[in-house]
DNA sequence: CTGTTAGCGCGTTCAA
DNA sequence: TTGAACGCGCTAACAG
């Protein structure tokens, strides 16, 4: 059977002092001097004996919990590779990640992230948000409460609350200076053909902040070249349009320049369009993606050539920044922290 | 500014009842009887003054941390099913999810799981592993620490400790019969052509349960149609065998029967052969996959068939199991719990 | 400089 | 229905 369970008590006790002394080995405490002797003693008793402290007790006292909470889409499948990025800095802070997806539709169950707080059980908050989340009450909540908060990609343009995104328009511009660079020469001039820009859209994206982002940064750079912007909207999920699209624009020769679409979500009904039309990805239409949602770097076949937002980094410093809004007390302003997207070279392209 | 923090004594307090009472109307205590009338008080003042629960110090108190740790490797796409499903039997149970990552390759830091548990952070463990896991050394620990545990895939051949995992056998048969079906009557004799097993390899999956039960059940689907099974072993990401392969049993015709493939993430490679060889799959070549850890039923063109492993309810399971583990006792024995797998038909059979 | 004593934090539970 | 003790570690004030 597992014998009782051992406490400082114990630990002082086998190592013949008091339980302060435990307790200042354990934490380095400045304020108490431990002579190199006894502070062996203590260790060597705590091994001895396997304690182990209770973080119940000790977070009871100091107030911290040392967890953070991750809220986010199970769904979605690059909340993996936050998650990831969030554990590496939590390890090394010595921080854990409680798990708090956001399972319903359209319910605010973020308040249970406040109970959380309120139980004391995490110290900060992280939510995975979709780039065109801006709930200013929650926001409001969450600074009315006085919780350690960060957005991952959501509150872009409202400054109450801190947030970390990718450089969107960043982005665009590394796509069309791949996809412009494989056509002809680096310095291929007003004549080259232009890439086309397909903007996949859906209710809740028309007016959102990475779209527009995207959008202008296509137009800003069809400007630096002096060349005319081709830019197609098409309603997501109606592979049937995108089928027509195709034929349409390969019949007048105006996807010779290439084609960058939002979202790569919708590359595989771009790829099934141009599989039924025996066109052939990367030879006879040469495409790329804003995005690496569905890691088609790696599943598609050609090797779809796409931006990798850096969820992962994302992730690290979001972490950072909670951390940094424990320390820096209520009066600290939110931060708004900005990394660069990254290139695939894929066979698309 | 945030007012102080409310403690039970101020609910008590503004009740006019003492903190038991307090206690016994939270947990509806059924020792306790509280009159209706006080009971309102209570919930009431609760209300009022927005009062929370410590957590820290009720799992002080309780010995349970209501917390259970989920453990598995981050860049494992399915990963995040197994948390949904674990997320739904926890918060069904009140449960919260700690998340550890095995970081590291081959260090093992599942060690840190059990001083989790020793602090009392958590009260029970659920790992994600390979289906060629079983370190018995870990196994030991578990059963010496008498922490409830759950392998996902793991020990499924090691009785010390449970563990859940997919009918791999009965995976097999579904998608042989999926893939047979296609071809022609139902009730196709011995003249059918066969399916084609291709089974990738690595230096980990040799004896592998998982591997040796996808073989065996191929093996007993042909003798049950009385033909004789083709069986093909390959090392795995060898891209120019798989194409050298596919042209070669397509010159003398014996793909007819189509080919199943044990793992999915070789699916890309085989699609890229055929790419190559300028073969339409699901027209030239039916192909289908014994799993689904790529997602192909959504990202590939064309849409790969293949069996669903079942995650999510493996996860929701592995909860439910832990947490038997914890009423039970020590005495309980460790159980073996298995479920079916599900078809995907997508285009490529 | 080294180490001790006492009291706290907060909810739960058992004897009264 | 209540008072009092308890669980376990932290830390300020204090003593050698």
């Amino acid at each position: 059977m597992s014998r009782k369970r051992v406490t400082s008590f114990d630990v002082a006790r086998r190592a013949g002092v008091s339980r302060s002394v435990v307790s200042a080995v354990l934490n380095n405490t400045p304020g108490i001097g431990v002579s190199e002797e006894t502070r062996e003693a203590v260790l060597e008793a705590i091994r001895e004996l396997d304690y182990h402290v209770d973080a119940q007790a000790r977070s009871m006292k100091t107030g911290k919990s040392m967890c953070l909470a991750a809220y986010g889409n199970l769904k979605h499948p690059l909340f993996l590779q936050l998650l990831e990025g969030m554990q590496k800095s939590c390890e090394a802070r010595g921080y854990q990640i409680l798990l708090c997806s956001g399972s319903r539709g359209g319910g605010q169950d973020r308040s249970k992230l406040l109970t959380l707080y309120h139980q004391r059980r995490i110290d900060g908050i992280v939510t995975f948000d979709d780039t065109s989340y801006c709930d200013t009450a929650w926001a409001e909540e969450v600074i009315q409460a006085g919780v350690p908060y960060i957005s991952v990609e959501g509150f872009a343009e409202y400054d109450g609350v801190s947030s970390i995104q990718a450089d969107y328009r960043g982005s665009i511009a590394l796509a069309l200076d791949h996809l412009a660079g494989g056509t002809g020469s680096a310095a291929a001039g007003p004549s080259a053909a232009v890439p086309l820009y397909l903007e996949m859209a859906s209710q809740a994206s028309s007016g959102n902040w990475a779209e527009r982002n995207r959008r202008e940064a296509y137009a800003e750079w069809c400007a630096r070249r002096s060349c005319t912007p081709r830019l197609l909207q098409l309603e997501e999920s109606r592979p049937d349009e995108l089928e027509k699209l195709l034929a349409g624009h390969l019949a007048d020769g105006s996807l010779s320049g290439g084609l960058l679409i939002n979202w790569s979500s919708s590359v595989p009904d771009l790829y099934r369009a141009a599989w039924k039309l025996r066109l052939r990805i990367g030879e006879d239409l040469r495409v790329m993606a804003a995005d690496n949602t569905i890691r088609g770097h790696k599943l598609l076949v050609p090797a779809l050539s796409c931006v990798e937002i850096p969820y992962g980094r994302m992730g690290a410093e979001a972490v950072e920044a909670v951390l940094r809004q424990m320390d820096g007390g209520r009066d600290k302003q939110p931060e708004k922290i900005w990394l660069q997207a990254s290139l695939h070279r894929g066979e698309s392209v």
